[in-house]
DNA sequence: AGCTTACTACTAGTTATATCGTAGAACGGG
DNA sequence: CCCGTTCTACGATATAACTAGTAGTAAGCT
């Protein structure tokens, strides 16, 4: 499936993995620009109509959650990246992950961890 | 500096890193999609509205070149996903990318010995 | 009951994206 | 020298993205 969100359309759909479902107003307080009520109401029923969020009712306001896992979403962006930037290779895309100067060697030893244990882990 | 391109921006930045200088004719036939001559041309002419993309002069057609680094628009594009869908965690990435089941221990294999060798390059 | 507040529904304007057609210039072959 | 081909320039249209205002409704306070 090609999952494809715009650039506030995903700032929206991070307040909502991250903090769980939430009314308008919750996702406009943790949005990082003051945007309008009604904008992000907007932007919520755009993410309905394509079938990537849900509402339920609750008291008179509307209680908004994700109908897509954040882990599709996260799938379906690297491997777009991949292919359009990357030529399709895991190894170019691993290369600038690391090629990073703000990587520490902690974090880049645990980078190396993650792949040990994926390559002991297989058959 | 903060690089975007757009779906069929980056198709046609793609030709142009891939093969070099091209005219617009060249990049037509190199596109995954059928589209008009116009069409290409137009792509190319907003391309170098934002500075991403020059042009000279070759006979009475045009051969555009790229004025931005693939580097520099890989960069941007992986901080970007990482920021939006990641929160900014490379580990989380990787773990992403690693989990791809259609990698080979080939792959993977290659993928580690990249990162020994950052980490062994390291101070 | 009336006032204020917090919602949703509708509407709207601007800019970006995507695609292409037509016009006009220039070149190359006959 | 005319004709078709190959360019660029300009204009056009349709859809999506982004932002927000206004209207109307319902709840809660006094």
């Amino acid at each position: 499936m090609d999952l494809h969100f715009t650039e506030r359309e995903l700032d929206v759909m991070g307040v909502l993995w991250e903090h769980g479902p939430s009314t308008v107003a919750d996702v406009r307080d943790r949005l990082p620009d003051r945007l309008a009520y009604t904008t992000v109401l907007t932007v919520l029923r755009t993410l309905e109509a394509k079938g990537h969020v849900g509402h339920r009712e609750e008291g008179r306001a509307y209680r908004y959650h994700a109908l897509v896992e954040r882990d599709a979403a996260r799938e379906s962006a690297v491997s777009r990246l991949k292919r359009k930037l990357f030529s399709g290779s895991a190894e170019l895309l691993l290369t600038q992950l690391v090629s990073d100067r703000d990587l520490s060697d902690g974090e880049l030893e645990r980078l190396r961890s993650l792949l040990d244990e994926r390559l002991d882990s297989e058959g």
